[in-house]
DNA sequence: ATGCGTTAGTTGTAATCGCAACAAATAATC
DNA sequence: GATTATTTGTTGCGATTACAACTAACGCAT
């Protein structure tokens, strides 16, 4: 039934081409709330969740959880302390480790941004289970995508 | 059972972080596959493909189905043109349309990277009818995106 | 404990992105 | 059919990204 010519891409049917696209469509919606609503770009909101979501991450924690470039991490948790948002501390063991977390003023800038961003993208798009299974398909994929992108070099 | 405080994000089950981190997994592999069989950068490669996937389409259309700025479609058209790989008329009944297609050079570069992507991601990712399901639910979801970004401003 | 490889994080720098401001062609309104 | 508003595409330029090269701290050998 189906051609499927290895050589070409059927564009609607090429789930990566789609998951691009709606990445871009969270990205710039997330861009556009946390900067109007907090003043931080998206690498910047990115440590923030990330840091948020479970205090004591270091910042190859976040380099690893978000496929973020830790050259970004790195500046972006430098600003966020210049600004007051997170604070830093070495670990015992490992005086290279930075133990990230929250002050009192990035946990309040947090609470706005996720309550805007939960209001906006989380309610009414999916029904039932859907929510669930599509992050099931898609930490499928990403697992297996990590590791290619580790074999390929 | 689930608490569900609106101001807190479990990125675990935020689909959104899921949907970001796959992207960005999808688009550095793309990158360096692009990068490495055909000596172009993302955008050129996502301009490419939207033509070779339907010739004719101008830049505007190709902005429309990737949420990509129209700033970064004219480069990525002009230096696909430098090089020859794309070529570009103007329209017959609006001469500011660009009407794009493949060269023959073009055409055989989008088939070998093509090919290679195919190769690397289409298989073994999902079973039975999972790949449509993602693509429902992905659809479902960036049209939604769509409509909330038309109406903040 | 000295040396060697590895890991955490930083900084330099070039490429890329994206907003804003623009010119040219078309559409709409009168 | 002249004027105004929209749309298509380009360019200027600051912000962001990402590759490389680097320093500092650790692990593990012998």
């Amino acid at each position: 039934m189906e051609p499927k010519d290895p050589s070409h891409i059927e564009l609607d049917n090429f789930w990566p081409y789609h998951a691009v696209v709606l990445a871009d469509l969270v990205s710039r919606h997330t861009h556009s709330v946390v900067k109007a609503e907090a003043g931080l770009n998206i690498s910047q909101w990115r440590v923030l969740a990330a840091v948020a979501d479970q205090p004591g991450r270091t910042a190859a924690d976040v380099t690893n959880i978000t496929p973020m470039d830790k050259t970004i991490v790195s500046r972006a948790v430098s600003s966020l302390i210049d600004s007051g948002l997170i604070k830093k501390t070495p670990t015992e063991t490992d005086k290279r480790r930075l133990s990230l977390e929250t002050t009192p003023i990035g946990q309040k800038a947090y609470e706005t941004v996720a309550a805007r961003l939960n209001d906006t993208m989380d309610t009414n798009f999916l029904e039932g289970d859907e929510g669930i299974e599509l992050i099931r398909m898609i930490k499928k994929i990403s697992s297996k995508m990590r590791s290619i992108s580790s074999h390929s070099e």
